[in-house]
DNA sequence: CTGGTCGTATCACTGGGTGATACGCATGTT
DNA sequence: AACATGCGTATCACCCAGTGATACGACCAG
C-alpha cells in the first residue's frame, strides 16, 4: 500500500492469483486462503469470470481460462513469434535444449523452448521464472547504471570477468539447473539493451565446461539473427502496428 | 452487466487487456482506448502495477509484465508439461509440426508447440485462439449433451460423420488453417472427457488427405499415453529427468 | 512564446463495495 | 432417520473509497 492502490481491483488480483494457483477451488476454500469476506470473494469470482479469466465448473468450482495465457503472449510482443524459428533452427545444429529467456528485473523468464531430441535431455516448462543468482553471465551486457542497481539484489561481479563475458559475446553458466550446464548470448533491443537470452542447456554428463564454449558460440550466432530480426525490420518507434500477431496462417 | 460484477474490478480487466493489445501506452491514450477517465485509468494502472502485473518505462509509458504468462501456465496445470515429450517424440516420428490444443467452450487454445525441421513447415505461436469450425472432429468425443449445446454456435455434424471418427480414433481436417491439413486425437481426463488434441499439421504440398491418416494414427497413439500419463498413477514409468519443479537455482 | 499534449496530484460527492446475516442444498456422521 | 457441517448463493444497510472534474508542471512542435 505505498501508494492509492484500488482495494478492490488490489483483491480481485490477489484472488486470481490464488486461484490459479489453487485451482479448482471453491468460493469458501479461496476465501480462506485469501483472508476476505466469502461475499467479496464471491462478488470477485462473478466479475473474472464475466470477463471470461475464470469459469465455474458443474460443481461449483472455479478455474481459470486461457484468458491469462493469451494476455501473456503480449508480453515481449512479437519475440517469441520472431525467435521461434531460430531457436529450432539452433536445436538442430546443437541438438540440445534451446530455451529463450526474458529479462524481468533481478529474474529471467522462461519464454520459448525448443527441446533436444536426445533421450538424455532438458526440458523445461514456459513461464517458468529462475533467479539470477551469477552475477558475470547476463549482467555483462547491461549498462553500468542498471547493473548497479542490481547490487542490492545479489553480488556484484568482478571486472575481469563482466570484461572476458563481453568479449566472447556469450556466457558460461554452471549448475542453472541441477547438474545442467547452461550457455547463452543475449538478444537487444533497439536501443542497444539486452532484453533476453537465447540459451542452451544441456546434461553434465554429455557436455563439459570446454565444450559449452562451442554451444555459447553457436547461441551467440542465433542471438544475433535474431536481434537483427527485432530491430532491423521495424521502420519508427512509434507503436502503430496494432495486434498485428500471427496472421492466423502460416 | 448481466450480473452483479464489480465495476472497478471489471474497470481493470478491460485496461489490462487494452493495454496488453496496445502496449508499450501511456495513460491518456489508454483512457481514449477503453472510454474510461483518465484519473481512473491512473489509478487502476497503478494497482495493477503494485501487484506486479505491469510496469512503467522510462517514458512514463507502461508494459506488461511476465505475471499473465506465469498465471497462464496454470491452465489446464501439468497437462503441458506432461505433454510436452510424447509431442517431442511425435515430432520426430512424423517430422511435421505438433501442436497441443487446449478446448475452450467453441474454440481451441494452442497451448504447446512442437516444430517440424523441415524447410517448409507450420509454425503457430502458443497462446493462439483457433474457433472450431468443422464440427464432426472433436466433436465426435464430447458426450451428447454438451455437444448438442454448441449447436447453436456452430451446424451439427452428421451422425455418420461422428461415429466414423469416433471409431478411428483421430479426426482430419481440412484447412484447419490456409493450405494445411491437420489430423489429431483426442486427450481425456479422469473422468473420460475430451480436454484437448494433439493435432499434427502439415502444408497440403506435403501431404495429402489420404496420407493425413497415417498422421492421425500416429496422433492417436500419442494422445493415449498423453491420457494415460494423467490420468494415471503418479509413479509415472520411466520419465526419469530429474528436475522436478523443484526450485531451481542460477 | 504559445497552444497542445503528456503524466501526475488534489478533492468533494455519492455510488457502490464491503461484511454480517440468512437460506437451500448437498454431504457424512451418529 | 435425524442431525451437523460444510458448501454456494442471496439480501441488505452502512459508510468507505472509487469516480471524475479540476488543476499543475513538464515537454514538444510550430
Amino acid at each position: 500500500m505505498a501508494v492509492k492502490t484500488i482495494r478492490s481491483v488490489h483483491n480481485a488480483l490477489v484472488v486470481l492469483e490464488a486461484l490459479a494457483t489453487a485451482q479448482p477451488i471453491g468460493v469458501s476454500a479461496l476465501a480462506r486462503t485469501v483472508d476476505l469476506d466469502k461475499t467479496t470473494v464471491q462478488r470477485i469470482l462473478l466479475t473474472l469470470g464475466d470477463g471470461g479469466w475464470i469459469r465455474q465448473l458443474d460443481n461449483g468450482e472455479w478455474t481459470i481460462t486461457s484468458k491469462p495465457l493469451q494476455i501473456g503472449t503480449h508480453y515481449t510482443s512479437g519475440l517469441r513469434e520472431a525467435a521461434h524459428p531460430h531457436l529450432v533452427q539452433l536445436q538442430r545444429e546443437t541438438d540440445e535444449t534451446v530455451l529463450l529467456f526474458a529479462r524481468e528485473a533481478a529474474t529471467m523468464v522462461v519464454l520459448d523452448t525448443v527441446d533436444s531430441s536426445q533421450v538424455l535431455r532438458m526440458t523445461v516448462p514456459i513461464g517458468m521464472v529462475v533467479p539470477i543468482r551469477q552475477g558475470a553471465a547476463f549482467d555483462a551486457f547491461l549498462p553500468d547504471a542498471e547493473r548497479s542497481a542490481l547490487v542490492e539484489v545479489r553480488p556484484a561481479p568482478t571486472r575481469s570477468a563482466l570484461a572476458s563475458v563481453r568479449a566472447a559475446g556469450y556466457f558460461v553458466i554452471d549448475e542453472m539447473y541441477p547438474n545442467a550446464i547452461a550457455a547463452g548470448a543475449p538478444v537487444f533491443d533497439r536501443r542497444g539493451a539486452p532484453v533476453a537470452t537465447i540459451t542452451i542447456v544441456a546434461p553434465k554428463a554429455r557436455v563439459t565446461k570446454v565444450a559449452a564454449r562451442k554451444l555459447g558460440e553457436a547461441a551467440a550466432r542465433t542471438a544475433a539473427l535474431v536481434t537483427l530480426a527485432t530491430t532491423g525490420s521495424r521502420g519508427s518507434p512509434e507503436s502503430s502496428e496494432s495486434s498485428e500477431s500471427s496472421e492466423s496462417s502460416v
